[in-house]
RNA sequence: GCCCCCAUCGUCUAGCGGCCUAGGACACCGCCCUUUCACGGCGGCGGCACGGGUUCGAAUCCCGUUGGGGGUGCCA
């Protein structure tokens, strides 16, 4: 009868410099969660000057796809979380796509077996329960071990019925002990794991198999993961005193569960949600900074009274043992408020050519701007800098300038709380207007103009003088500073924007 | 059912036995600034889940309860 491998793995030396991993499964589009996960790994490599190896576990050729690779690489590369091993880059240990490993893992899967850790079962999920029943367990206990000893005439005669044994992993019947390096101390009860399948019966190795089994194999020295994979650490630690056992694993790597990234009420963030879309964020106009800082602020905190931090700072004091173990909401709000932070921080120039793309994305301006769309975006960027908290809301406060005049949409709100006076008002800013030279439409020049005809002149509180050429002009109640959007405009601009807004105020009247 | 994790303002967190009458940020509410909206400034609201211990002393340590989450696959 053969037993469990023995428990002769020695832990992971503190001396040995970091090798850490991001291994999703491509699956769908990138996750906030998964990013921090990637985040957290990258910032751990980086603080400790260890290396970051970027592996694809495709195992699963029903779910994975080769859109969703694609897309993890734009999401890392977008946030500029790089990698020293893996797809795309190469190394040592390459293939990095498990799909093209399937050599690799046959062989160890046979000094397993030759070992007489790993041993063929050919138990349906259905006999299972039913020798629970039988026995009055609970018929949901999971596997029972049943083909544990199974003689070589029990074996020839399933065969000879015409089953085909997966191949299971004998568990050790002892407590399975591990410091986990967010959570301390972690005991799984002997029998509360049991032994489980590493591979199909048609030979396909199975992710509690490969996953631990290329850590070995890459020399991983910290696993940090999702909270959901903590209950499978049992099963990982056993397959790794097997792996040392036959040669294959040279330690037992330290293992640090990160905690959920959670959505609405108390659940996941679910992959259905589309605030869990990295890519719905950075559509709306966050950037990576602000993403990266507020992403690292689940489960992670720079000090006591500092939440803005640049991705230097967090490499420079991020440490996964100050990593906070229970979940965190994911908080929109929040998120954007610290992306508006490091909107704010952005160098002038920096800032307008990010707007670019999200001007695009409107149609406000053609692939490459010309003289004057280049012209309204200096101008306007500036602007909108201070006043806003996401890139896309910057592209949509300055989108009334890139239009032409006739096609300018006038909110319905617009026309709203003007007053009695609008149109005197209008007309008496029109006139005042005119008389500006148009060598000398400047931001001083309109306001100056504005003032005497209206504040002055008419006696008008601001918000009702100023509110009527507003709506004219932008078309909206919000907007950037008046009077400098109008210099940018321009005088002509100005003035046919004022006629065609009075028109319309009229037909409404 | 069984196993595991988690528990400080609405949310994210600081706190690792006395510095806590519990600090910061977001959100919210006032006020100031102001051509709108923002930004910025000032102020306010608001929390240690509960019960036992340990200790001279507990948000901090231990146990229990309750609550939440996850796992319990021939998915990853």
């Amino acid at each position: 009868m053969s037993t469990a491998a023995p428990n002769t793995i020695p832990a992971v030396d503190a001396n040995t410099p970091v090798r850490v991993r991001f291994c999703p499964s491509p699956t769908g589009t990138p996750h906030v969660g998964l990013i921090r996960t990637a985040l957290f790994n990258w910032a751990y490599a980086r603080h400790t000057g260890g290396k970051l190896i970027f592996r694809i576990e495709d195992t699963d050729a029903a779910r994975d796809s080769e859109e969703s690779y694609q897309q993890l690489l734009e999401a890392l590369r977008w946030l500029g979380i790089d990698w020293d091993e893996g797809v795309e880059a190469g190394g040592p240990n390459e293939p990095y796509r498990q799909s093209q490993r399937g050599e690799i893992y046959q062989d160890v899967l046979a000094k397993l077996t030759e070992a007489g850790y790993v041993y063929e079962s050919f138990s349906s999920p259905e006999e299972v329960e039913e020798r629970h029943r039988a026995a009055g367990r609970d018929p949901k206990l999971g596997y029972d071990n049943y083909d544990r000893d199974l003689t070589d005439e029990q074996k020839e005669a399933f065969r000879a019925e015409g089953r085909q044994p997966v191949l299971r992993l004998r568990m050790p019947d002892e407590d399975i002990t591990f410091t986990d390096l967010v959570r301390g101390e972690i005991t799984f009860g002997a029998g509360s794991t049991p032994d489980f399948v590493v591979a199909r019966a048609n030979g396909q190795p199975l992710y509690p198999f490969v996953n631990p089994v290329d850590d070995a194999l890459m020399g991983i020295t910290h696993v940090l993961r999702g909270e959901d994979l903590l209950s499978s650490t049992p099963r990982q630690i056993a397959l790794y005193r097997a792996l040392h056992a036959v040669g294959v694993a040279e330690y037992l790597p330290a293992f640090g569960h990160l905690p959920y990234v959670m959505g609405e009420g108390n659940k996941k963030l679910s992959k259905r949600d589309p605030e869990s879309n990295l890519f719905h964020h950075r559509d709306r106009g966050f950037t990576r900074e602000g993403l990266l800082n507020y992403l690292a602020l689940l489960g992670w905190s720079l000090s006591a009274d500092e939440d803005i931090f640049t991705v230097d700072e967090l490499v420079e004091n991020f440490d996964v043992a100050d990593v906070l173990g229970n979940p965190a909401r994911f908080d929109v709000k929040k998120a954007e408020a610290i992306n508006g932070t490091h909107i704010r921080k952005l160098e002038a120039q920096d800032f307008r050519d990010r707007l670019v793309p999200y001007l695009q994305a409107q149609g406000l301006v053609g692939d490459q701007l010309n003289e004057r769309e280049a012209f309204l975006l200096d101008g306007a960027a500036p602007l909108v800098q201070e006043r806003i908290a996401l890139l896309g809301e910057g592209a949509d406060m300055m989108a009334f300038l890139f239009v032409a005049d006739d096609q300018l949409q006038i909110e319905d709100k617009a026309f709203s709380g003007l007053g009695d006076q609008v149109l005197e008002t209008l007309d008496a800013a029109t006139s005042a207007l005119e008389g500006i030279e148009a060598s000398a439409w400047t931001t001083e020049s309109i306001e100056t103009a504005l003032r005497e005809a209206l504040i002055e002149g008419l006696e008008l509180k601001p918000r009702k003088a100023f509110g009527a050429v507003r709506s004219a002009i932008s078309g909206r109640k919000v907007s950037p500073p008046l009077f400098e959007s109008m210099e940018l405009l321009g005088k002509d601009s100005s003035l046919a924007r004022m006629a065609r807004f009075r028109s319309l105020v009229e037909q409404q009247g």
